[in-house]
DNA sequence: AAGTGGTCTAGACCACCGC
DNA sequence: CGGTGGTCTAGACCACTTA
């Protein structure tokens, strides 16, 4: 990506946005580093300031750059990058914390779907659902205890997978399960006696419960998940805009 | 709001802003309807496009907004708006909820910043700091205890308003505070003995602890809140991507 | 054809920062 | 002081939608 195509379909500013993207990819510039000012980008491409710094303030709005007033415009830090609340795996979002996900599998039964999966589902009592019961361990120790409800019809294609060590979603995508988003609510709530013991924690100690109903790209619901997560060892951090 | 004000200080594109979002709060637009035209807004306030442009494309990057090539600017809805968790106020969220919120002010003082509070809001030790504690009611019945720590400079202007039934954020931004996004935490807790009362709820009930940290245009934390909010009342969704 | 948003220009003045 | 980003102007041409 040498310099600005003037004749490309592609807008100016999106040009400017690969190259700057690129250069933080070849780590030409690091985080924490100036990148060059918006009168510089300027002259080098010869385009207009609005132009560049339209390219700049969106990779700003992706977190990708911050800027200074006064002083200029620099690599945001990765951490920062990830401002914004993503769907992850388990899996992944602990390797994000810098732990090691692991999980042992306590129930997986296939069943007709109850009054409250049923509703969360959107689909009639009694369809087949794979429940799934696992307590999810970091660094060896336990972290939570997950109960997910899938619909049979998408979950048969991962039901001989190594669910132990692997990711569900990882498996998903896999069988061409395309993940398009997730409702996900936070509440607080107590451990439980049945739950203490898989926990490590005594039965009354605080916990964070998390649900969550997963959509496909057709935007129907294929999967339920309860969670308790240890309230010693979770906390959950986003970032709010106006 | 009635027009835009060239000799004030705060920028035409932010009041513009301000005007369309009063415009939504007070259901002259609504979900789904169109706003006016850039170039309807730059005749009504006698600026240029690129201004209007500014402030209509910083509604849509907050998801207030969406745009139809050819078609027009649109208000989106609700549970669009909510899709990216939304920085609102206790009174603006209890009102999406459904609820009437009203407040108690317990404490109020001017303090020197402790160790924890300096580091959160990037200042030295000793630096001014007003120091508000408040019960959040919601319908009348406790849901929050909330602490905020503010810097002295920044929340002097709103001293004087009536902080029991109104919203800080409304005061601060009337006083030209602009808010530009927060980081805020989530954790599950017990209701220490101390808070029970306020509360209503016995002591080790579970609690939600909500962490906050506000930033200003210019990227420096002005706000540090620490919220205990009643798990049986409380709840937060979010909308998750891939 | 008229109106919308999408892109772009070539300037301008300001506030803030570091030297 | 010179350089940076922050705001703003008064135009321009384009692609797209709707009528």
């Amino acid at each position: 990506m040498a310099g600005i195509d003037t004749e490309s379909p592609v807008p100016k500013y999106y040009q400017l946005k690969e190259i700057i993207r690129d250069m933080i990819e070849k780590e030409e510039l690091r985080a924490g580093q100036a990148i060059p000012s918006e009168r510089e980008f300027c002259e080098r491409y010869g385009i207009s300031r609005m132009t560049a710094r339209q390219a700049i303030m969106e990779l700003v709005n992706e977190g990708l750059l911050y800027r200074e007033q006064g002083r200029g415009t620099f690599v945001a830090e990765k951490k920062l990058q990830q401002e914004a609340a993503r769907l992850t795996s388990f899996t992944q979002d602990m390797r994000d914390r810098g732990m090691r996900a692991s999980s042992r599998v306590l129930e997986m039964e296939v069943e007709p779907a109850g009054p409250v999966v049923a509703r969360m589902l959107g689909v009639d009592r009694g369809t087949r659902i794979l429940r799934l019961r696992r307590v999810r361990d970091a660094d060896g120790e336990p972290m939570a205890l997950e109960t997910s409800h899938l619909l049979y019809e998408v979950a048969k294609g991962v039901l001989d997978a190594d669910l132990a060590s692997g990711s569900l979603y990882e498996e998903l995508r896999k069988a061409g399960v395309r993940i398009a988003r997730a409702e996900q609510s936070y509440e607080a709530g107590l451990v439980s006696e049945a739950e203490a013991g898989h926990l490590g924690v005594p039965a009354g100690s605080p916990a964070l419960l998390i649900e969550r109903i997963t959509f496909d790209e057709n935007d129907r619901p294929f999967e339920y998940v309860k969670s308790t997560y240890r309230a010693d060892r979770y906390r959950v951090t986003t970032v709010l805009h106006p």
